[in-house]
DNA sequence: CTGTTAGCGCGTTCAA
DNA sequence: TTGAACGCGCTAACAG
């Protein structure tokens, strides 16, 4: 294995000063940086970063906090696009990244948690979902040794950055727009329109957020507004459509599982109302014909919550990061296309 | 951060003794061992793996290679539950992961990414499907510097093992299965069946293989087969349905995905013939209504694969490990459960 | 059986 | 601007 020496050897240099030149450092004469760029493309030498991990105390290396078992089953594609976006993001900054799903820190402390990311090196952390009830967690977004990006959720100081849609805005946008599409449907006469809104875990932040936008929404279009918690389960969803959605002009839910439950429950109970959920999966397209969702990029979200992480090493305080989503209409054609 | 000399200041050994306690070194007095033990749990102290990894050349570092983005994205529940699978058992192991994607090894050769895993402390390398046309995978199986656990995947060599179902014998039953459900829906007289077989990518090895299990079911059953290629595309699925599939009795896919493109295909033709599928993803059960599927645990099967790769690096030898698979019925009522 | 010592590959002072 | 030397936390000979 060539190492640091060996490119020093062949340059004619130090090992320090080849070590400065892989780490951009202002005090290197253009000549002697050449010479030693040249001679690390010779030798193809590519930095070990296990040691420059523990060598420097700032090793770069981010940890990627996800729950992927929590929701249903087809959370696997939210979870997926945001480990593609980190880990690519990642590789192309030369961050080092250590992938921790919830089962493997179970029953442990944030302590625990705390020296086991140590031991790994970790210098910052990404959260991705996280929760309310994850006492843990958020003890664990006290501890003063690592950075923080909490994603989708709303805690920021100096050391942890926030990422995410505007969930207020966005559930405001996608309910005024499925409730104008249905007034169309409507006999003259009918009265007010009436909203069943299925929301999600009423501890989560992302839920009191969508709620506030869907009572917003209702407010400006003078409907009636029932809300349910579904707790993002599908067959919570379900079961709630089952019995409460039939006399309803419209399902609104805050996330796409749980209007495919809601869909599936109007189906059995043989009426249709409009059904719209949030997220922008895939799996919407192959059962709704035609559902309006949030569409939110969680790749290009893991992305961004990368460079917040580096940006937070290089010493930036943490702050508020608002992505744009976008309104669609989900079926089966535009998923194969 | 509390390390290896403050545990053996602590328990009044040196730091060496302390490695051993902590690598199971035989030559320890169970008295020592436990004087160890009991500082370590009074400091709370976990080894620092980046250091260990640094110093001792074995440090059952596993990198996960896999390609999320190759098929289509209702992959994402595969290769989640691989990556579930992958991470719980190695840290129940003490082995430490990188996760590969080949999004990040794009365009660089097999030397380039040796050194990229070499960069990274790697030692042993879990490949999740591999198809032929990798030749830069499989230039890199060639490396003698790590351990390889190929899933699905025909190689085996002193330091390859390789990981997965029958995929032939899996096949034979799902086609057999549901072609003589299918039996009883004839009129007398209708003549010998016939099926029509969407393989996956002619060149990948799992095709071969299931492809091989359906023409010994043909043979069996005394149904005539025609066979096409979907590349495991549900959209090229769904052509070769739309062109192929009316006349046909029933439609075998060596993939759901490709179950899937059949069966909208047909729905499409207005036609119902039934249609199986091959991995068991939930994404069936929303689609059709009690599709035949092969089951394949794939987190069961990560979970073997680092095991495997521990093996190896442990000094044993490379070999094959076939997985069971089971038959299932996939259907809507057994997803929301 | 235990302790001393020399690295692993690199970052980082501090002199020169 | 450059280089020698030390140390990061740990493993692995080797010596005692």
């Amino acid at each position: 294995m060539v190492s640091i020496k060996d490119v020093a050897k062949h340059a004619g240099v130090a090992i320090s000063t080849v070590s400065k030149v892989l780490n951009n450092y202002p005090n290197v004469t253009e000549a002697t940086r050449l010479k030693v760029n040249q001679a690390i493309k010779e030798l193809n030498y590519v930095p070990n970063s296990i040691a420059a991990a523990l060598s420097s105390k700032h090793s770069g290396r981010v940890a990627l906090l996800m729950d992927p078992m929590r929701q249903t089953r087809a959370a696997d594609q939210v979870y997926m696009q945001y480990m593609l976006g980190a880990l690519d993001c990642a590789k192309e900054l030369g961050m080092d990244t250590v992938t921790v799903f919830f089962s493997m820190i179970e029953g442990m402390t944030a302590d625990d948690i705390t020296r086991y990311l140590r031991s790994q090196g970790v210098q910052s952390v990404i959260i991705f979902g996280l929760s309310q009830e994850d006492r843990v967690i958020r003890d664990l977004l006290h501890e003063e040794d690592f950075y923080f990006v909490a994603v989708d959720a709303p805690f920021v100081t100096d050391s942890i950055t926030s990422v995410g849609i505007d969930n207020a805005e966005a559930q405001y946008e996608v309910a005024v727009k499925t409730v104008s599409e249905n007034l169309s449907r409507l006999e003259p006469g009918h009265g007010p329109q009436s909203v069943l809104y299925i929301a999600g875990k009423g501890s989560s932040y992302v839920t009191a957020e969508r709620t506030r936008g869907m009572k917003k929404a209702a407010e400006e279009l003078g409907v009636s507004l029932s809300i349910r918690y579904g707790d993002f389960s599908e067959s919570k969803a379900r079961n709630i459509a089952m019995v409460t959605g039939k006399d309803k002009d419209i399902i609104v839910c805050a996330s796409d599982m749980m209007a495919i439950g809601a869909m599936y429950a109007l189906k059995e109970l043989d009426v249709f109302h409009p059904v719209c959920g949030f997220d922008g999966i895939t799996l919407m397209g192959y059962v709704g014909q035609g559902m309006n969702t949030v569409r939110q990029d969680f790749y290009d979200i893991a992305n961004t919550a990368v460079k917040e992480a580096k940006r937070l090493m290089e010493g930036e305080k943490g702050r508020q990061v608002v992505m744009p989503h976008e309104l669609v209409r989900m079926n089966y054609q535009d998923v194969i296309l």
